[in-house]
DNA sequence: CTCCTAAATCGTAATATTATTATTTACAAT
DNA sequence: ATTGTAAATAATAATATTACGATTTAGGAG
């Protein structure tokens, strides 16, 4: 929380008691919430609070590094995480479940010189679609 | 078209007008359409077809590895691209343009192996994100 | 502490995407 | 050529996500 204070400090956006909110929620709604989850874990305290407000924190952490979102191609809406330590996921395309997976491949430097066009990379966004073991014996 | 025909009957789909109409917007829509700039292409030759039906192609055809679909991170609607041969994109997180990257980084059975899970991975989505030669210079 | 300003919020509208249902159609087998 | 069946379609509704405008607020400067 205090490495988050700092990055908005360092980029000049502000603490808000709904930023801070949407934090805590992450914190505590368990895995992988979707915007929905969290509006309405951050009901509970603000009860006022808007969607927009939620997509658009959410939004800003991402943009920051601190959050996570994991597309689940097709499947209903888009999820979370905190980011604690850079990772991806593997999403099964029968049942829907997320699974983390520790490493990743990508080194943006490398990418970066692969594309020889001047372009500074910032983030990445990927994901791993298939079918876990689950689905594999069921199917 | 005969690849897609191929893959087409292996799965057990049918090839019908309005997803060979689809294809040959690909074709013909020049480079990143949107679902919007392909229907109103296939409207051209099937004015009744429906915007639904645009996506379900779509998404087929992004299943069978035959087009690419890129998320262009909180900007206008998704784009897609026929696959010629694999390979990712830089999205300037400024002006939105889209750039191609031959290089794919990704080994499904290094992650595979990673993941330790009996996961079979079938696909992968990867996009860079950052800021491109033109707008890094523009400040 | 008060003021100032850019950022943030809420409420609402607009857009993008997916799901549902009844009907039609491709195509393989007769 | 006819038929049977699973797949595909169009129309519509439902949901997810983003944008906009008026108002409020965080937080630095005085």
């Amino acid at each position: 929380m205090e490495n988050l204070l700092q990055k908005l400090r360092e980029k000049g956006y502000k603490m808000t008691p709904q930023r801070r909110a949407v934090v805590t929620a992450l914190l505590e709604c368990g895995e992988f919430p979707s915007a929905q989850t969290i509006l309405e874990h951050v009901k509970h305290t603000l009860p006022d609070v808007s969607l927009d407000t939620i997509y658009r924190n959410l939004a800003l952490l991402v943009e920051l590094g601190l959050v996570q979102e994991i597309h689940l191609r097709g499947r209903e809406s888009n999820v979370f995480e905190l980011t604690v330590t850079h990772h991806h996921h593997l999403v099964c395309l029968s049942c829907g479940k997320t699974l983390c997976l520790d490493h990743c491949p990508i080194d943006h430097r490398d990418v970066a010189k692969a594309a020889k066009q001047g372009f500074e990379i910032v983030s990445h966004s990927l994901e791993f679609y298939g079918y876990c073991r689950t689905c594999r014996i069921a199917g």
